[in-house]
DNA sequence: AAATATACCTTGACAGCCGAAGTATATGGG
DNA sequence: CCCATATACTTCGGCTGTCAAGGTATATTT
């Protein structure tokens, strides 16, 4: 595993959510966006990425629908639900707190 | 526990290198100082303490030895290596640059 | 004598990440 | 026309770190 890996979990699903915070989105474009918003430093891996879209559909965090593209690959968008906003605040919160506490503790 | 324990994961190594960092000490008393220095808001599990001994040791990052207590239970102290304080620093500059990046990719 | 605190250890289950491989459509270059 | 590339999604199986549960042992307090 990488480091970068481990030091992002826990973050994955809050990453998806604030993504669709600015509007329905799918798999594809939001791995890309998150790559053009770091400067490519960082992408979810392909397996990761669906897998947490599953989880949070079946948290109830997001909903999803075919689109109707009628030219190219098809597309799964999802949408992010009420539940999810809650869920997005309240982990931003999470972040704030695990934030200092880390400082706090990997500081000699 | 009130933070989750994903957004800990990846620091648990560091946070034990940090703490040897100003000498040596052993599980039970550094598992303590975690709990004293956040306000008792985390500590980690006996488990994952021991588990993270065992890897960094096994990575060359700390060495250990028996203690000489000739009363109450035994312990066993860790000292940090070179290569221990090296990674440790590479660690911190890494907790840097993620911090940034979660920042990033967790603000709408 | 029993409860509590100190101190360490092991096992097995579980969750999330990811490499690898597969499916399918559209486009541009040779 | 074929092939490489980009788009877009999916499944499988392995790996790693966390943790609940249980165990061992000593010293102090009740």
């Amino acid at each position: 595993m990488s480091i970068a890996s481990d030091m992002i979990r826990g973050h994955t699903d809050t990453i998806i959510l604030a993504h669709l915070l600015s509007g329905d989105s799918y798999g594809y474009k939001i791995n890309r966006s998150i790559a053009e918003k770091t400067g490519g430093q960082y992408e979810l891996k392909e397996a990761t990425l669906y897998t947490a879209f599953r989880r949070l559909e079946q948290m109830g965090l997001i909903t999803s629908y075919w689109g109707d593209e009628n030219t190219g690959a098809r597309r799964r968008y999802y949408s992010i639900t009420q539940a999810g906003m809650q869920e997005y605040h309240r982990m931003l919160g999470e972040w704030e707190q695990s934030q200092r506490l880390i400082q706090t503790l990997i500081t000699p």
